[in-house]
DNA sequence: CTTGATCCTCTAGTAACTAGAGGATGTAGG
DNA sequence: CCTACATCCTCTAGTTACTAGAGGATCAAG
């Protein structure tokens, strides 16, 4: 490590501290190198603090940051919404009615996919239950797909 | 329509007589025309016929087969799946234990994505049902987004 | 010095489409 | 015949969120 940015920084407190390389972030935050250059590259994280040798230097409010990308990846929200929850997160007098906008709407969609993956469930299931291991000529599977009449929009 | 095609193809039967307009197969079929020329790249539609001006001409077989993978891909078989279980459909005498596994590793797939949705849902709902449509900085969805020790995998 | 780990930028790929751009052909009506 | 609209062609590139190298540079330990 450069005493150089050590020097500059004397006085910085441990959140400002730019001193962790991206190797060290992603394993404390278990994202993978290539996705936090990434999420740099679209501008979700501060492009950070470099070395001499023009190595990435993080603090620890960075991986703070990733760690909320992170957690709202997880809960399947998209880039955008992040950026919006991100940047309503600065403004702590701001109504939190669009953060709850958000998440509502994500609430939804899981609701929505669920029962279509419910649905899509039996489905299968019954193609399934038909299925004596015998020929492909009289395999339910096949035939089921075949079978023009059970497509589900026609 | 050309002359041509139809004389070179008096004794064709209904099935084989290529003379359908991509647009009319993507009428029929409820596939896009884009979508429909993207699976001929991939080599899931057999190239069809064309017209003397170079325009696509199908025949009913064409749509039978379009139908299929259509089915398929609404049962959210990926298109490599699609390919296997087209080709065991044309061997007849074949077992259908492979069609079984495809089919049962797309309904393991579905349930477990259905349990991990569910998982999902009941932390959507636990953070919106703490938010009082307050402020910013007392947000619950902001709240636990940034609260590292909410992560599920930390 | 060597070796292995870590990091850099860059390009392109993944899966399944989808959206034009720019041009050609077909058809109906005047 | 012309015009206007519909239909079709190829080609390029974009969507979303990553991910996989290639080729090279730097760092640290032995």
């Amino acid at each position: 490590m450069s005493d150089d940015t050590k020097g500059a920084g004397g006085t910085k407190t441990d959140a400002a501290r730019d001193d962790m390389p991206i190797g060290s972030l992603a394993r404390l935050t278990g994202v993978k190198i290539p996705t936090i250059r990434y999420y740099e590259e679209i501008g979700l994280l501060p492009a950070p603090t470099r070395s001499q040798s023009n190595r990435r230097l993080y603090a620890a409010r960075d991986a703070a940051r990733l760690a909320f990308i992170r957690h709202a990846r997880e809960l399947g929200f998209d880039l955008d919404a992040i950026r919006i929850l991100m940047a309503l997160q600065e403004k702590p007098e701001q109504s939190c009615s669009e953060a709850d906008g958000i998440a509502r709407a994500r609430l939804a969609e899981v609701e929505d996919k669920i029962a279509r993956l419910s649905a899509l469930k039996i489905e299968l299931e019954h193609m399934l239950e038909g299925c004596a291991h015998g020929r492909i000529a009289t395999c339910r599977v096949i035939e089921v797909l075949a079978d023009h009449g059970k497509c589900r929009h026609q």
